[in-house]
DNA sequence: GGCCATGATTGTAA
DNA sequence: TTACAATCATGGCC
């Protein structure tokens, strides 16, 4: 114990050349020499160690002394920024975090569903999407649509008082830490900074309450939606454009035909199709427990929330799976149509710059916005997996010319587009091996993938 | 109304 | 968790 005062002496010493002290000490409140200065900061450290060791009212005694002691705001501020140099900066280093992408879908959800932003008529413009999914805009439906704005407008307006709330509660606590902090500030160092910091924890907290809120009430929609549309019931065939670019899509990676979760995305914004299919879908945060079962026979399971991924683009590629490996020979001249169609593609894209060479194929993930159709990318060079992991360089140097030959080859055999009569010839059912699976190595085939040399990788979506 | 195409659902297996 | 397979249910054509 008696090493402690001395330690502190010293340090105290030290402590006379920082800036903020010597700057206090230089304005003439403080001693007239250097052997005053050091005096006084000995004296205080040696006061404040020795205050354990005395009496409640001693104690207190002293603390009042040294509260009024003139040499405590320097050494406050010396405290302060020792603390800001050491515990708050390197704390502060590891909490800088990017914004939380689940918490940007979310908005992005509640946004699109018109519960969050602007009012939208009370989420008439939501209903109105929704009907125009479905395609039910008839008379029979403006009682359902009605009542599905009602639904959807109650539950905006208990997000937006609930929102609210929260936001007041965080208003009103983060003021009374404040309050608290300043008031301690009188007896122990407190920085603005570690109010600053206090404060950002506390804002944190209270948004990690506010993103179970979201979710809740995107949960809450997704479940309106799924009564509202009963899409089984209203079921609606997709329309011509959206058909071929999923076919083309299809068609173009026969060999591996699962688009990864970005490509799908892609399909579903370039088909138009929304996300108004909920029965199978993902739980954002496995926290959340799941809602109370809804009351249509479509939703026997429970239900999970899931965000921009489309499932009709999930069920349109399962459906097609299945019915194309069911019936290979039906679909030959569908699948030579779009090959034809693609190889055209891909060589006016190589001629014009040769685009099609990227490696970013149409499934890449963050291609949003980019997503090219007439890409043939997996057609032609296999590059990349579909999960975009990959990507095999070497190939794309013959690629061009290979294109070229392609185009030329499947003229040649069809005679045009459309000529079903050389479907059989030049088109092999690649991909599907013999356990009636897609198989993870392409089996080239003269049309879709004739450059692929010995080093191709395919990676295996199917599990 | 029958038939086929096709989107959606569900149970199961891996 | 996802794909598959079977099945359901609706749309659209005749």
């Amino acid at each position: 114990m008696d090493e402690q005062p001395r330690l502190m002496h010293s340090h105290g010493v030290g402590m006379a050349g920082h800036p903020g002290l010597a700057q206090h000490m230089q304005d003439g409140t403080a001693g007239t020499d250097g052997e005053g200065r050091k005096q006084d900061i000995g004296d205080i450290l040696q006061q404040i160690m020795t205050i354990t060791d005395q009496s409640l009212d001693e104690a207190q005694a002293r603390k009042h002394a040294l509260n009024c002691h003139r040499m405590k705001p320097a050494l406050f501020n010396v405290l302060c920024e020792i603390k800001e140099k050491t515990v708050l900066s390197i704390r502060g280093a590891q909490e800088e975090e990017p914004p939380d992408p689940q918490l940007m879908r979310l908005d992005n959800m509640l946004l699109a569903e018109g519960v969050a932003g602007p009012e939208k008529g009370g989420g008439s413009a939501a209903a109105a999407a929704a009907a125009a999914a479905t395609g039910g805009v008839g008379a029979d439906n403006s009682a359902e649509h009605s009542d599905y704005r009602a639904k959807l407008s109650q539950i905006r307006q208990i997000y937006h008082t609930e929102l609210e709330k929260y936001e007041q509660a965080c208003n009103e606590f983060t003021t009374h830490v404040m309050n608290l902090l300043r008031e301690q500030s009188r007896t122990r160092p407190i920085s603005p900074k570690e109010i600053e910091r206090m404060v950002s924890i506390i804002h944190r907290k209270f948004s990690s309450i506010q993103m179970q809120l979201k979710q809740s009430t995107c949960e809450a929609v997704m479940i309106l939606r799924s009564r509202f549309l009963d899409a089984r019931r209203k079921r609606r065939n997709f329309n011509k454009q959206a058909t071929e670019i999923l076919n083309e899509y299809f068609y173009s990676h026969l060999s591996n035909p699962y688009p990864s979760e970005e490509a799908k995305e892609e399909l579903a914004k370039k088909c138009g199709i929304t996300v108004s299919q909920v029965t199978r879908i993902r739980r954002i945060s496995p926290e959340t427990p799941p809602p109370p079962p809804p009351h249509t026979h479509t939703l026997k399971q429970p239900v999970r929330v899931l965000l921009l991924v489309s499932w009709q683009v999930s069920n349109w590629f399962g459906n097609k799976r299945i019915r194309y490996k069911k019936n290979i020979g039906k679909f030959q001249e569908e699948a030579n149509m779009y090959a034809a169609r693609t190889a055209v593609n891909a060589t006016s894209v190589s001629a014009h710059g040769s685009q099609a060479n990227s490696p970013s194929t149409p499934n890449s993930a963050g291609s949003a916005g980019s997503f090219n159709m007439s890409n043939s990318g997996d057609l032609f060079m296999s590059v990349q997996s579909l999960n975009g992991d990959s990507y095999q360089g070497g190939q794309v140097g013959a690629n061009i010319q290979s294109q070229v030959d392609t185009l030329r080859h499947v003229i040649s055999q069809t005679g045009g587009y459309s000529d079903s009569l050389a479907a059989s010839q030049m088109y092999s059912p690649q991909g599907i091996n013999t356990n009636g699976g897609w198989q993870d190595a392409p089996t080239p085939s003269s049309v879709t993938s004739p450059t692929e040399g010995p080093g191709s990788v395919h990676s295996d979506t199917s599990n």
